[in-house]
DNA sequence: GAAAGACGGTATACCGAGTATGTATGCCGT
DNA sequence: ACGGCATACATACTCGGTATACCGTCTTTC
């Protein structure tokens, strides 16, 4: 859903042709997003059709067929730039599905598939920490770089998505064990009074980076795997 | 890639016909994951061909065709709920091509599009709080329900990780911002030394949800919007 | 100096997810 | 009895994604 429109930006800086595009592609976004060339292809002839781009003449000497933007091509990239992207409606995320349905489904046990997930993704920040260290630092001792620029931002943008994202799902697996003490055991308190954990703070001060402290699960769990590299 | 194992699940707790498994899936996923009816017979298909499901019968008198999982689909539930999903590979999420081209683009205002997706991650995350008081508090006055649990727990567990998502993304927002104002304007300190924002204290104490204050964004920002109910 | 093969580029076939739509049937209410 | 509706099943289609086939050129090697 978003590989039309990459291509389209790419295409947006000049023609070019679908091997090259991959690259660029791959290049650009931290080649975290390996891109199948057929694919390349498929959604140019796809844009093709739609109008959103032209093939630039026949293949040239060296066989390549050059694409180019459409008026109508540009215009869409344009607004794509400044449209944020959707995100109203859920991302179907298997790990989503398969707590809801782990929670909700007698005869499962919510809490190991918890503990299965959150061992899994410790281990995965660790690897990513260790790749970010990596990634500051790349020839190991030198940090007198002539280069101001010797990892590319792309690569730093989706290594630090990822990092927030592991953290925080590790901090809702957490908040989800909270409330499955709480269902399990409704001491004296039915009224399900829920420790509105990120929401209030978020809410009450959302510009800042704010953290979201739970307070109502400090579960404990196995320890830290070593965490230097 | 999650709607068949999540059949096969549902099936486990016994026999279904297609029409019943759409109608459980969605309401033990807190109604967040709409299912194509379709989709569910040709995922049926699916499993029958691949031997995890045996229609058990033909159609009953009220034209229904229950299906029953066989040992082999069995077998495959039950190392679903062992198995922790896949976290390993970076999920093609637009917006993460979609800022890490932006970075990676001249021409292109990353700022700006930081900027657009941050009102709407904010505005989003209100909906969201808005979404999570009404859950708390179904009958807007009394809070003496006699049931002990109003709300599904899926629906809280689904509604949670929107939660956490939103406020990691906006989290991240700021973090590349900051390494955009970095790069722009390397000043005096040329050596990367990127904050480990989440990184250093999550590996430090990933027990607790401890939270990842970055503290290199103060990024100011438009004030927030009204906040309350 | 030609056969073998690596390489770069294009194209097609295939599969699964997801959506829209069609079809048969039973149950109403008038 | 008939139109309308709900229920359940089924098919057709689009799209993202992967694997693979194909074709020309350049290089290697005997």
């Amino acid at each position: 859903m978003s590989v039309p429109l990459s291509l389209l930006a790419l295409l947006s800086q000049g023609p070019a042709y679908g091997a090259r595009i991959k690259a660029d592609f791959e290049e650009r976004t931290g080649r975290a997003f390996p891109l199948n060339v057929g694919q390349v292809y498929t959604t140019l002839a796809r844009l093709e059709r739609d109008g959103l781009v032209v093939a630039d003449g026949g293949p040239d000497d060296e066989g390549r067929i050059p694409y180019r933007l459409t008026d109508a091509g540009r215009a869409e990239v344009g607004t794509w730039w400044e449209r944020p992207v959707d995100r109203t409606e859920p991302a179907r995320d298997e790990l989503v599905m398969k707590l809801a349905l782990a929670v909700a489904t007698p005869d499962v046990d919510a809490h190991a598939v918890i503990q299965h997930q959150r061992t899994a993704a410790m281990a995965h920040l660790q690897r990513l920490t260790r790749a970010k260290l990596a990634l500051s630092a790349p020839g190991s001792p030198p940090q007198t770089e002539p280069v101001p620029t010797p990892t590319s931002l792309s690569d730093e943008v989706v290594l630090e998505h990822r990092l927030y994202a592991v953290e925080s799902e590790l901090r809702w697996l957490d908040h989800v064990e909270g409330l499955l003490l709480h269902r399990r055991a409704p001491q004296s308190a039915p009224a399900p009074s829920v420790t509105l954990p990120s929401a209030a703070s978020a809410t009450a001060a959302p510009s800042a980076a704010r953290p979201a402290p739970d307070p109502s699960t400090p579960i404990s769990r196995p320890a830290a795997p070593d965490t230097r590299h």
